[in-house]
DNA sequence: AATAATTTTTAGATTTGTCTAAATTTAAAA
DNA sequence: TTTTAAATTTAGACAAATCTAAAAATTATT
């Protein structure tokens, strides 16, 4: 069994080896808000634990227990988040704090009757996939926002940036999952676009349409 | 704010003081499963910040800071307990290592959210009295069923004890919370008592009978 | 290829919560 | 009221997770 703190690591190199594989531990570091010194060390104890493959300066790579473990926190923090909101009435904003601490819950049987108590979610409040009790994900094809050229049409499915002010500031643009959009206007000197939404026309910075994604 | 540790050491010093107050230092140790000495550090620590009144050697009392502080976390424990069982189907020998666990995450607004989504339960599966979220609880008069006389009638309203073997004993005999009893013999030799439950005779020991509470 | 810049690791400390063994205090018994 | 027993506290150590500062390795630049 893992420690909450052995068990947020593990989760951090599992989103971070989407982005780079292996993972660096400058960016562990920035991610969790600790010291590369301090990474260093952990990456040791979860080798030895045989969690991940790590390498002396060249990073780390989840070994297959690891990334089943990582999955499975990964399943229970999107599990929780569609419950706060689906439940309690808890905006999409106001979940990942609490979602950050209610993932390490260690009973089994509570994760799989909360997901059946869902009625087995397939994503949660930000359109992120979650895991069956496998680790199997439905995999969703998204594109972002920014990727769309004028005139195309499509769904808003999922947000790339969770922090409360963004998801706030989409709420306040109407720009809510299940939304359908088309792209009216790119400005090019800053990327900005112009979209029909509900029959009206509203802007987003560049840096918004980053981080809203789109299906067809 | 306080340390998972530290809140179960203050949820610990407020049940024990139910019993005997002050709180001796072996008692925490035996109920949390650790050595006086580790418990003597924690008192010092917990004094420093104000929520005990400590003197060594006599034992500790909580302030009204600490007893807030630990009716809080028993609010949570419950408040959860109902939730494993009335929304995801446990059973009341199974949910409390599960609330063990999540009488510690944070979030006021969870807890305020969950009370109101629980309908404000007053009582958790035990029948144990819910704290309000000013911290007062309805207080209900139980009387160990092994007090009842012959002839005595009442309802299982709670148990002194949670243990999952003595709770799944329970189920078995058909004592569940709620149901009306009549004593109709008790055994002088060994304090056994027979009682009419759904109108059969089943006989329970001295020892099962002193942790069923009943109530008029 | 040599030097500089960046990244990562080691060395040594610190904090939290725990332990064992020894010393101290309080309570009980003679 | 001594003596003995029980409860509690101190002293010193340890594991987990963190930090700062210095050393080492890797990568980028001249
Ligand atoms: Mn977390
Ligand atoms: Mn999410
Ligand atoms: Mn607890
Ligand atoms: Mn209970």
């Amino acid at each position: 069994m893992q420690s909450f703190t052995e068990e947020n690591y593990l989760k951090t190199i599992y989103h971070l080896s989407v982005i780079s594989n292996p993972v660096q531990t400058n960016a562990i570091a920035e991610r969790t808000q600790t010291k590369a010194a301090s990474v260093t060390d952990m990456l040791k104890k979860l080798s030895d634990k045989g969690l991940v493959d790590y390498i002396k300066y060249q990073g780390v790579t989840l070994t297959e227990k690891g990334k089943l473990a990582a999955i499975n926190i990964v399943r229970k923090h999107r599990l929780w988040e569609v419950f706060l909101v689906e439940k309690l009435n808890f905006k999409w904003d106001e979940v990942h704090e609490v979602a950050e601490e209610l993932e390490h819950i260690k009973s089994t049987l509570l994760t799989e009757r909360l997901d059946e108590f869902l009625e087995f979610p397939k994503v949660d409040p930000h359109g992120d996939p979650i895991p069956d009790r496998h680790g199997n994900f439905a995999d969703l094809s998204f594109i972002k926002l920014s990727k769309l050229k004028i005139n195309d049409k499509g769904t808003i499915t999922g947000v790339s940036e969770h922090s409360s002010p963004f998801l706030k500031h989409l709420e306040k643009l109407g720009l809510t999952l299940g939304k359908k959009i088309e792209v009216s206007e790119i400005l090019d000197f800053d990327g900005s676009v112009e979209l029909l939404i509900d029959e009206k026309k509203i802007n987003i910075s560049r840096e918004v349409a980053l981080h809203i994604l789109i299906s067809k």
